[in-house]
DNA sequence: TTCTTTCATAAGTTGCTGCTTATGCATTGG
DNA sequence: CCAATGCATAAGCAGCAACTTATGAAAGAA
């Protein structure tokens, strides 16, 4: 299991990258997020993690004794990449990855240019 | 197994999907081109197609006694929306694909307006 | 130091998923 | 009519993927 489509196959990741989605955060937190929607030990998520790692969707860094994970999107965007491509029989599988970076530039500058988006960690709204 | 992303997880149905970009073909076509890749019974490729299209990836349509598959691109926007949704923080995953329908039309309007010459303002890649 | 917290890994089990062969059901053609 | 083509479904099986409990390593607190 090495892609980002593997990865996203399974609903438990799924929801591991919306928990993400709010901003870094540490592994613990991840955890109890998930135990909010469904019963889950902490090695299972974990190995969830460590999928989502090695398919290039979320990163990792160590702070102290804890794990901060936060989104990849070199990851999302290959992802995204393929989609488009998917949709537009002008761009071949060649090389989407250039197109789609494209895309997804435009999207984080506009994002950008809104006010206020600014998370550390700490509990969820 | 009935998400978009269960249906994108498998690497063979992304290879169906791929044959699919060039437009609507049987399913013998489809067959064919994945026994160039890999040897693969029809019944398989059948399978597949099955998941395809409860997952709303693909539509079929009976011609005599051929079954003409083709992407539904509703299905596909589905799934971009959704990593959409998880780049931009501002929009929650209620209803993404509003979000993400005016993002992709974009993409596909200047694809069609300039083959090519894509990165007029866009800083190198 | 020892205890606690935070997280990863090891080992083992189970259920699902994707494959196969065999078969059935339409449609077309002789 | 019967045969042939095109495709779906049935049944069964092997492999993997996700889960569990148990354990260990690293960093801070007492």
């Amino acid at each position: 299991m090495d892609g980002p489509f593997e990865a996203l196959g399974d609903r438990t990741r799924r929801q591991l990258l919306e928990l993400l989605s709010t901003g870094e955060q540490p592994a613990g937190a991840l955890v109890r997020g998930l135990q909010a929607s469904a019963p889950i030990s902490q090695p299972a998520v974990s190995q969830h993690l460590r999928v989502l790692r090695e398919a290039g969707l979320v990163t990792v860094r160590a702070e102290g004794t804890r794990r901060l994970y936060a989104l990849d999107p070199s990851g999302l965007a290959a992802a995204q990449a393929w989609l488009v491509a998917l949709a537009d029989p002008l761009a071949p599988f060649a090389q989407p990855l250039d197109a789609l970076a494209t895309e997804v530039a435009r999207g984080e500058r506009a994002r950008r240019t809104a006010p206020g988006a600014a998370e550390r960690d700490g509990r969820s709204a």
